[in-house]
DNA sequence: ACACGACCTTCCGC
DNA sequence: AGCGGAAGGTCGT
């Protein structure tokens, strides 16, 4: 039934389970085991990966252009969708994953110079640094602050299904652009965000969009693409709830910017348990610290950093632990001839089973407070 | 420069 | 049953 479209790549490159959700973007959903669907430049794409490697795709596209789909708002399309080098499906996906760039070459890199990292890449491979929309990971990630991911995603969500384009329906399931920044301004933004669960973040959103709306819109958050990582960060920190936090995570995921170090308090751990002991004495993550921290892995890892930064984050989170030992971590079997799994482990499946549990609820309400 | 506390909301553990 | 603490921070003092 499905057409797939094949393009050539290997899981040193690309792991498509890793990468997609791995808390870049929160738009990727896993509609069967291995099969992603999100929005992506105006189509609905559903992506799978081959034991080999090869990634597998299908794009749909809506048969109406897409200002006439929205009474919600409308945005007049700029002359650029009309460039006469027509961008082909495989160049959306290669730019999307970056692929330009050999991820393996890297690896071998940061590997020789930390045993660290290396100690972790050999069980950790594939793990890629997207290039997301700006403004949709702006936004998104202002969501992100003092929050969970379950939530997050479900904001995601919401401000796509109140504010975006309707797609298409696919399996039963309507698909929504995110939103332009022009459909987000206005007076009664902030409280409807705050209706659908947003909490103080509507605020934010409201007045960034303000402020993205009056320097340019999309196209401005765009052209960051074009400056220095400095400046970049420096622009970003004028809007409101965008902090230095946020405004690498923009840096790194959209912007280019493969230096940028996002810390939260996940690398902080990260970095004081594996890289910096001293960070263990400090009480918070305070402006110095955070340079601090940034400035260890640019020292280690070079130009690339951010995205070495990356593998270390991803292998740390609670739903890969499974995945690493299953594959690599032989001690997992020696345990289980004694009896019973460890209390840990037990422990992760458990907390594995309430994220996905969650995160459908979350995803199930909101649908249901819309209608 | 740095340390606090407040902030929306949800979820989890005791 | 109900309350405290944390969740991918940021803002104002």
């Amino acid at each position: 039934m499905t057409n797939w479209k094949k393009l050539t790549c290997t899981l040193q490159e690309l792991r498509l389970d890793v990468a997609l959700v791995c808390g870049q973007s929160f738009r990727w959903k896993e509609i069967k085991p291995g099969v992603f669907r999100s929005v992506l430049a105006g189509g609905v794409w559903t992506l799978t990966q081959t034991n080999e490697g090869d990634v597998l795709y299908e794009v749909n596209r809506p048969e109406t252009p897409k200002h006439k789909l929205s009474n919600k708002c409308r945005v007049t399309t700029h002359a650029t969708t009309k460039t006469k080098f027509q961008l082909t499906d495989e160049d959306i996906l290669k730019d999307y994953f970056q692929l330009n760039t050999s991820l393996k070459d890297l690896y071998d890199q940061w590997s020789k110079a930390d045993s660290n990292f290396s100690k972790i890449a050999s069980k950790f491979v594939g793990v890629r640094t997207l290039r997301i929309d700006p403004t949709e990971n702006l936004i998104s990630f202002i969501c992100s602050s003092n929050n969970n991911i379950s939530r997050i995603t479900g904001m995601v969500e919401a401000m796509c299904t109140n504010y975006g384009d309707m797609l298409m329906e696919m399996d039963g399931e309507k698909w929504y652009s995110f939103p332009d920044a022009a459909c987000l301004t206005g007076p009664d933004v902030e409280t409807k965000l705050r209706k659908l669960g947003f909490g103080y973040r509507a605020g934010y959103i409201s007045s960034s969009a303000d402020f993205i709306m009056q320097n340019g819109g999309t196209e401005w958050v765009k052209s960051l693409r074009n400056v220095t990582y400095a400046e970049a960060k420096e622009s970003l920190l004028k809007l409101k709830g965008v902090g230095p936090k946020v405004a690498d995570c923009v840096c790194l995921f959209s912007l280019d910017k493969t230096e940028a170090i996002p810390v939260d308090t996940h690398v902080w751990q990260i970095t004081a348990r594996d890289y910096m002991p001293k960070l263990t004495k400090t009480k918070s993550l305070t402006a110095k610290v955070y340079q601090e921290i940034g400035n260890c892995y640019r020292q280690l890892f070079g130009q690339y950093a951010g995205w070495a930064h990356s593998v270390l984050f991803s292998a740390d989170l609670r739903k890969f632990k499974e995945l690493q030992e299953k594959q690599h971590e032989p001690g997992l079997e020696i345990k289980r001839e004694h009896g019973s799994t460890t209390e840990k482990q037990k422990n992760r499946k458990r907390q594995a089973r309430k994220l996905v549990k969650t995160e459908k609820e979350v995803a199930k309400r909101i649908k249901t407070e819309i209608e």
